[in-house]
DNA sequence: AAGCCCATGTAATGAGTTACATGATTCG
DNA sequence: CGAATCATGTAACTCATTACATGGGCTT
């Protein structure tokens, strides 16, 4: 069995399946509006998988010139490669997720410091997931236009990220009224 | 200015401070029950900031020979250490903070799976979301016995955790009420 | 004797990032 | 002319992981 590899991979096969005919510089483009959510990549990143998708033979890559605008490759998924995305799409797999947070890890240490530091370091917390509620939101509209069933998709992950910032700030306002109590020190 | 350290060599200053006169071995425990939920470290890393942190003498390494155990080193934090830990906690990074789901990006693609496969995806997804609750919900019940106020600190990430899974099991049930309307393909 | 806990470490590899280079075209 | 967009790539680096090695003591 070869080695495993990393869903990176996979998730560049999906949007190349999903966004048939895209260049590289198109799919960051993409990646970055889609999954990036939940599945952050760099543009050096999706390059080198592009290369490695292309070496398995699992998309195909296709030269195109262009009059207005430089040269591009553009990208096809082979039967090869929807195969081995159905298979990954099937596989369960719950390990596979990460979390790591800057600002749970300080507050975790920050059982001494000074309430109004602590309360700063929520409003930081708070300001981002604001931020990012109004992103997910923002998506669900948008998408609400299209009645494709991958917009469909796309909404209700965009649901996930809005209902797990909204229990996050939930979250702030409880500790938040722990704090006010002086029930910190 | 020197280049910036990683999250994680503070993450370990941190626990120094907070178990004073620990071991490597110890430490790996503690940060394995305690912040690995939201900042995953492996021992090898772990062991590898410990070599950092002495070498920018942030923590004084000790030497403990013990009679009926192999002898070990261990380790506190200095004066210095205690300052740039500080100089940490105040500092506000609200770009340091990371998402990566497996599940999730599986969802984003499964658009045209069939319905059960996505019911089943949704049904690993939830498992692990329970056992999270359960983790959590253990940490609170335990931590409410201590009326320090780590503890204090460390029940309130735990409740972070539960906020959040809760959301999530609650998205589950959403998205599940929408599968059950044939509203997928 | 087998297996677990304590205790620390090496080696190899990989994923992912930042910074930078290049060069064309189009728009104000 | 300068800036933005299109388009691809190199170089260097670091964080982090997995797998493995070693060895003593304790327990069953």
């Amino acid at each position: 069995m070869a080695a495993e590899l990393p869903d990176t991979t996979y998730a560049v096969l999906g949007l190349i399946e999903k966004v048939p005919g895209a260049s590289g510089y198109e799919l960051v483009g993409v990646a970055g509006r889609s999954f990036a959510h939940f599945w952050p990549i760099s543009q050096t990143l999706l390059y080198r998988e592009l290369d490695r998708l292309t070496g398995l033979g699992w998309v195909a890559a296709t030269r195109v010139e262009q009059l207005h605008a430089p040269s591009k490759w553009t990208y096809r998924i082979t039967a090869a490669g929807r195969r081995v995305l159905a298979d990954w799409l099937a596989t369960p797999t719950p390990g596979a997720s990460s979390f790591r947070s800057g600002v749970l890890l300080r507050f975790f240490f920050a059982y001494r410091m000074h309430p109004d530091q602590v309360r700063s370091l929520l409003n930081t917390y708070r300001s981002g997931l604001q931020t990012q509620l109004e992103e997910f939101t923002a998506i669900m509209d948008k998408l609400a236009a299209v009645s494709t069933p991958a917009a469909r998709a796309g909404q209700l992950t965009a649901l996930h990220g809005l209902r797990t910032a909204e229990a996050r700030l939930q979250w702030i306002n409880e500790v938040e009224a722990q704090l006010g109590q002086n029930d910190w020190p």
